[in-house]
Order: structure tokens, then C-alpha cells, then sequence
RNA sequence: GGAGAGGUGGCUGAGUGGCUGAAGGCGGCGGUCUUGAAAACCGUUGAGGGGUAACCCCCCUCCCAGGGUUCGAAUCCCUGCCUCUCCGCCA
């Protein structure tokens, strides 16, 4: 959610940033449902206080044992206005918060502008892509070979889009999560949690997945969804929350499983564990300072990357164009690793920060040595890393001429010491 | 699942229809005192929104949430959510 103030006062400048990005805001709309909130709040407000000082009086009056009456023939004539009146004005403060609620955050001025994801900049490249002397297999072709991937299986458990892994497969992914872990509790100093995977829709709109992205998500039928990412049970743990500024910045993180319906991809990424319904994600979230945020940002995607580099992944970074950054998003890099059997580099992170856009939602405030009044947050995300994803990228990376996978030596501890995935 | 009790400000805890946005205590902040600190004493201390160019100021809303009764609701009624205690069940 944007600053209704800035929006009120600046609408052009705010409409002209979000155009960058390819919204529309109607900014004739938006006056004329400002002009009418306007007007009815401030004859509403008029008339309640009229009553409520006609209500005084009656208790006073009625204290002395005196005749009410005639205040109370008054203060009735106000009854009906103000009902109708009041109505009108929830009526549009409705119609001005969904308007509100559907606009994407402002991109920062950083963020390259750009009208599609080919417009995105490529800010470095880090490790170089092994040269293989066989024909690469994918991770779906390695998997099934080694009899330890099964989407025929997950087919026929739940539906398609889901895998089963087991043996050394399974133990990877369970590995990887152990060692993501690790590093970011000890080496990063992020704090670890266990949250619930079912969250309730206030939950959803204070991240920004409602009103918009209902679609995207598993929602059950006792009325909570199942998360899409930890992001929103991590971020919504400030939701209605005020913390001293002393305690800034916090860093938190939760491994989660993570589910999407994601009905709009379908057709995409058909083949493999690229693009599940359930997948297993390391999250980071920050909760920082305004003044903060773009070094913490600077931050969260090197602890990102740290993952990719110990277990020797080339990877590039990309900073997203105006016109690829997410809903909630005023700045994003994304971490692509390398999949040598797409030959080319795939999402693997996305680094967000959403600035005040999700505070703002949540009512998440701290509280200002300075002027000792609560001050929105500013809170940013990122995977560390998509599990699934990482361990595809292992697999494709690390394979050999007779389709054995060799584990990479950072990981092999958590292995049991195992070095290569045989047949 | 069954039976009870309860949800009030950062915390604790009064308040059952009329200057109560809310006593008292704790905590926080400011001050007096002190070489400094503690103690003591005095003062101060919720949030959101609107009006205003803006501070001061003025107004509205908020005592779990949503409805209702009333001129007027923290207080009465209904529904939901949550917490606690006992019993049952269970990983």
C-alpha cells in the first residue's frame, strides 16, 4: 500500500513512477473518490460531534432532574441524516481502499526502466559454467535413471506438477535444508523459526498475495490458505506490532514447504521440478530501518549468493526492470543459476524490498528514538535458497558421463559423507 | 469433542449505561535531589484518521472482531475468533 498522503498530494509524480512499470492508475478515478471521501468524512464527522455533545448534555441535564425533551427532539432530527451519511462514507472508503489495494509499490530510482523481463540488467557473473565432454542430461532424465525421482508416482499420489524423491535424492534436498540453515544462523545471524504453512487472509494482504493473487494460491476450505512462501508467515509476525528502534534490524528466517496453484503458468516449465505445486525454500526476511533498507538489501543478496558460491554454483545476478519487479516490490535482484541442460541460467532467489509497501499493510511500526512516535518499518525478502531448485541445479551441474552425481564437497558432511550419487 | 471462566493502554489491574480514552500500580520519559548512581518526590506518558500550508490546536474513531439496542455503550444483547481450567481423545 502506497502512502494515501503522498498519493492525495502528488498523485501526477505517483502516476507518472507507476507507469514505469506498466500501471495504469486512473487518476480521475482516484480524485473524484477523494473528493467525495473528503466531503462526506468531514460532514460526518460534523454531525457525530454535534451529537455526541447534544448526548453530554442530556446526561448532564437529566443529572440536575431537568426536562430532556427538547434536546432529545434535536439530537433524533440528527439520527437519519447521520445514518445515511455514514453509510455513504464507509460505503466509499471501501470503494478508495480496494482502488488502493490493487497499486503496486513505487520503484525505487535504481531499478533500471524497462517494458519487459529482457529489459532486466545484468549486474555480475560468478563462477564460469563447466565445460562437459558428453551430451548433459537433465535432472528429470538423471533422477529417473538413478530410480530416485518419480513424477509418474507423485502423479498418481496427488496429480501432476508434485515429485517424490527418495533415497539419496530425498536425502539431498533434507541436507541442503540442514546446510542452508547452518550458514545463515551462524555465518549470517539470522534468527530461526517454525511458523504455521496455513495463514489466514489478513496475513495474505499485509504481504500483498490479496486482493490480487487469490488465484495463485491453495486455499482451504476451512477458510486459511496454505502459504506460497514462508515471506508471509514470517513478515506477518510484525503485523500490529511496535518494537523499539534499538531491536532494528531484524533478521529472520524459516524453512517452509511452499505451495502454488500458480493456474496463470501452466504451460511453462512443464517438465521437472522447476515449477511445482509444493516445493521446500529456505526464506530470509529483514525488518529494518527506513534509512536501512537498501544496505540490508545489499546484504540479503550476498547471503544469498554465499549458498551458491560454497557449493560452487555459477550463478548471475540480475536486477529487475521496472517492468519485472513484483507487486510489493520497489527493488529486486534475482540470483540465476546455471542449468547446463537448458543452457542457460534459471531463477533460483529473488531479493525484494518492499520499503514501507508491506509495513504499511501490516501496521508495522517501530518506534522513533527522535520523535518517540511509532514509524512504519521498512521489510525486505529473499530466498536463501529455493531448495528444490538448488538441488536441480546440483544434479545437472555435478553430473558425469554415466549419469552418477558427484556431491559438492561443502555438502558432502551433510551426506554422511558421501561424495557421489551412484546407480 | 464435553463442561466452565475470561479477553480493557507497553505490562498489571479497576471500571455494569452519561466529562472514562479509561482509576491505581509497574515500566518509559522529563525534572528536583546527588560528585555520580540508587532511593524518594513532582510532572508526563496509547493508537489510527480527518480539518490546517504547518506547529499549536480542533474534531472523529478505537477497551478481541463484526453486528444490534440506545439520545448516549468498555459497560446491555447476538454472532465469530482467541485464551485459560477440568474431563475425554490424540502425535
Amino acid at each position: 500500500m502506497l502512502d494515501p498522503k503522498l498519493l492525495r498530494e502528488q498523485t501526477d509524480v505517483v502516476a507518472k513512477k507507476l507507469a514505469t512499470r506498466g500501471f495504469v492508475l486512473d487518476v480521475a478515478v482516484f480524485h473524484a473518490l477523494e473528493g467525495e471521501r473528503k466531503t462526506l468524512q468531514v460532514e460526518t464527522e460534523k454531525l457525530q460531534n454535534e451529537r455526541n455533545v447534544h448526548s453530554k448534555n442530556i446526561g448532564i441535564l437529566k443529572g440536575q432532574g431537568k426536562d430532556v425533551s427538547a434536546v432529545l427532539e434535536d439530537v433524533n432530527r440528527l439520527g437519519d441524516t447521520l445514518t445515511q451519511l455514514s453509510l455513504d462514507l464507509s460505503a466509499v472508503q471501501e470503494k478508495l481502499h480496494n482502488f488502493c489495494a490493487q497499486m503496486p509499490n513505487i520503484p525505487h530510482n535504481s531499478v533500471p526502466l524497462g517494458k519487459s523481463e529482457d529489459d532486466n540488467v545484468e549486474v555480475a557473473r560468478v563462477g564460469t559454467p563447466r565445460a562437459f565432454s558428453f551430451p548433459v542430461k537433465d535432472h528429470v532424465a538423471l533422477g529417473e535413471a538413478l530410480g530416485q525421482m518419480s513424477f509418474e508416482k507423485a502423479a498418481k499420489l496427488t496429480g501432476s506438477r508434485f515429485v517424490v524423491l527418495n533415497k539419496h535424492l530425498a536425502k539431498m534436498q533434507r541436507a541442503l535444508i540442514q546446510f542452508m540453515l547452518d550458514i545463515h544462523l551462524n555465518e549470517n545471524a539470522y534468527q530461526e523459526f517454525y511458523v504455521p504453512y496455513l495463514v489466514n487472509a489478513d496475513s495474505l494482504f499485509g504481504t500483498g498475495q490479496l486482493p490480487k493473487f487469490k488465484e495463485d494460491l491453495f486455499n482451504t476450505t476451512a477458510g486459511y490458505s496454505l502459504i506460497p512462501t514462508a515471506e508471509v508467515s514470517l513478515t506477518n509476525l510484525m503485523r500490529d506490532e511496535i518494537v523499539p528502534e534499538d531491536e532494528l534490524p531484524l533478521q529472520w528466517t524459516a524453512h517452509t514447504p511452499c505451495f502454488r496453484s500458480e493456474a496463470g503458468a501452466y504451460g511453462k516449465d512443464t517438465r521437472g521440478m522447476i515449477r511445482q505445486h509444493q516445493f521446500e525454500k529456505i526464506e530470509l526476511v529483514w525488518v529494518c530501518h527506513p534509512d536501512e533498507s537498501y544496505q540490508c538489501l545489499e546484504k540479503l543478496r550476498l547471503h544469498a549468493e554465499t549458498i551458491l558460491q560454497r557449493l560452487e554454483l555459477p550463478y548471475r545476478i540480475l536486477s529487475l526492470c521496472t517492468a519485472d519487479i513484483g507487486f510489493c516490490s520497489a527493488k529486486t535482484y534475482d540470483l540465476e543459476v546455471w542449468l547446463p541442460a537448458q543452457n542457460c541460467y534459471r531463477e533460483i532467489s529473488s531479493c525484494t524490498n518492499t520499503e514501507a509497501f508491506q509495513a504499511r499493510r501490516m501496521q508495522a511500526r517501530f518506534r522513533s528514538s527522535k520523535t518517540g512516535k511509532p514509524e512504519l518499518v521498512h521489510t525486505l525478502n529473499g530466498s536463501g535458497l529455493a531448495v528444490g531448485r538448488t538441488l536441480v541445479a546440483i544434479m545437472e551441474n555435478y553430473q558425469d558421463e554415466a549419469g552418477n552425481i558427484h556431491i559438492p564437497k561443502a555438502l558432502q558432511p551433510y551426506m554422511g559423507g558421501l561424495a557421489v550419487i551412484e546407480k
